[in-house]
RNA sequence: GGCACUGUGGCGGAGUGGUUACGCAGCGGUCUGCAAAACCGCCUACACCGGUUCAAUUCCGGUCGGUGCCUCCA
């Protein structure tokens, strides 16, 4: 499989709908719709929410290798939701907003901030669109009456509930039982619900209530429940269906089975073609999650010395529908194996700078090794297969980093062009001392390099200037 | 309790019905004025018990273990 011909393999993802891993087939020749469950901000992003970014920005950038034109919408989750479906269950936006001492909206900013900073310093590929939940308010309500209409509501005192017993299909996606979901739920449900999957379309505020978010509907207050955001961002941002959505694993039994009942039931047409899910990060063997509050964010890791791009590097190394631990140590050897690769292109960059026949030892064409990682890429987003192959590729060439970087975007170049100038007239000097046996100065000028993170191969080509961290 | 996933060498981590990736660490060596995170080589695993098969880590069944979801989370 390695070494397998360079045939042009289609792009293969495995799709939660089918539990198959399928060729894919947009709607349309080129074009592919991509809607990507986002984060809800009301606490600092921690390494397991970045993962799924991280992997999904690999499919966009699949995508785009393979030819396609992905437009690709990506939600924020800025408006409260209950912590339960109990009627004193505690909204989570508010809640952070009383321990910062902000209001609500201050929350959302602060965390909506920190989170693009997060993905920025990450490298991902910016959504076409950034879509906020506070803004498709009006989207919500109509898509609210729109079931209303069609029969799958019924009020109660605290909000508007779908009924799920309405859409016969409810359980498919995730294959569920809904008689056992029944036994085992463990959380008391409003009175008034008629099923224990029926969901909440919308909230109303009871008198008294302080919830700062507020709009009005039915001529009462309230608030979008926990689902219908995600349906009508797609309707509105997308149309009726779109190719690909995307999210967590933790998404498939309520969240997309409700968006499902929403939108199918709404607009009569399939949701998604294909749904991916990632799995879910451990960290030291422990779940993390927000509420739990044990996860590292990438301000952390950067405490302690790791660049963003080596958690991405870390994460890249596994596949997303892998259970993944994650630990310092093995960040660590991510780290190590990011700088060999940096390492491998400066030296790539100078051979190509200085040498007539700028591939040195190649016994391979970069372009077949390019077209291997892609191939691997392919199958479902094997990074990790795909990482394999960059380790054994024998090449020198510049093009093919950039291949790498098109796929991935390590910042892998960070630094070449600055530390070659640095770099170059040292070891000119230094090439002098060495050649009148001066090792003494040749000794000092190796440690002039070290005070700028650099250090000297004596190769038999010359002189090679490598990246020290 | 229900559902799903999972068990690979010191640590990670792909993959495959037969030739046993890859990274980190370790060990040995080479090159070098000395070095080197440079080069070469070594360490060769698939939880356990059955079954299918000419052949199983890979398929099937069972046992034991781990994880996730069923409650907001990527």
């Amino acid at each position: 499989m390695a070494t397998q011909p360079i045939g042009y393999l289609k792009l293969h993802l495995y799709n939660t709908l089918s539990r198959k891993t399928e060729v894919f087939r947009p709607f349309y020749p080129q074009r592919v719709k991509v809607y990507t469950c986002g984060p809800t901000v009301y606490s600092s992003p921690h390494i397991g929410n970045f993962t799924a970014y991280i992997y999904w920005d690999l499919l966009i950038r699949t995508l785009k290798a393979n030819g396609y034109i992905p437009f690709r919408i990506l939600n924020l989750t800025d408006v409260g939701h209950l912590t339960s479906d109990a009627d004193d269950g505690e909204d989570k936006m508010e809640k952070g907003a009383k321990q910062a001492g902000l209001s609500v909206w201050e929350v959302a900013e602060h965390y909506t901030k920190e989170f693009l900073s997060g993905y920025e310093s990450l490298h991902l590929t910016p959504p076409d669109r950034l879509a906020k939940a506070t803004g498709y308010i009006a989207e919500d309500i109509k898509l609210i009456n729109v079931l209303t209409d069609k029969g799958y509501t019924y009020e109660t005192r605290d909000g508007i509930y779908y009924d799920t017993s309405k859409f016969p299909a409810y359980p498919d996606f995730a294959r569920l039982k809904l008689e056992s979901l029944k036994a085992g739920a463990r959380v008391e449900f409003s009175t008034e619900k008629r099923h224990a999957s029926d969901f909440a379309l919308w909230k109303f505020i009871q008198p008294g209530d302080t919830h700062a978010m507020r709009w009005d509907y039915l001529d009462r207050p309230g608030y979008p429940g926990w689902h219908i955001e995600c349906s009508s961002i797609i309707h509105a941002e997308l149309g009726e269906t779109i190719d690909i959505h995307t999210g967590g694993i933790d998404h498939i039994p309520v969240h997309h089975t409700n968006e499902i009942a929403q939108s199918e039931a709404a607009f009569d047409r399939q949701l998604a073609k294909y749904w991916l899910h990632c799995n879910h990060l451990t960290s030291e063997g422990q779940k993390i999650s927000k509420s739990l509050g044990n996860g590292y964010t990438l301000a952390e890791l950067s405490q302690k010395g790791f660049s963003p791009l080596d958690f991405k590097m870390w994460v890249l190394q596994g596949h997303y529908r892998s259970e993944r631990d994650f630990s310092l140590a093995n960040l660590e050897a991510a780290k190590i194996r990011r700088l060999k690769w940096r390492n491998r292109l400066a030296a790539c960059y100078q051979a190509q700078l200085f040498s007539k026949d700028s591939g040195v030892a190649n016994s391979q064409d970069p372009t077949t090794s390019l077209e291997q990682v892609k191939y691997a890429v392919n199958d479902d987003l094997n990074s990790a297969a795909a990482f394999a192959i960059i380790d054994q590729a024998d090449h020198v060439s510049l093009d093919f980093w950039q291949g790498i970087e098109d796929l991935f975007d390590l910042d892998l170049f960070t630094d070449i062009e600055a530390a070659q100038d640095f770099a170059l007239p040292i070891l000119e000097e230094r090439a002098i001392a060495r050649s009148e046996k001066d090792y003494q100065k040749s000794d000092q000028l190796r440690d002039q390099l070290a005070e700028h993170n650099l250090t000297v191969l004596d190769s038999p080509h010359g002189q090679i200037w490598q990246f020290l961290s």
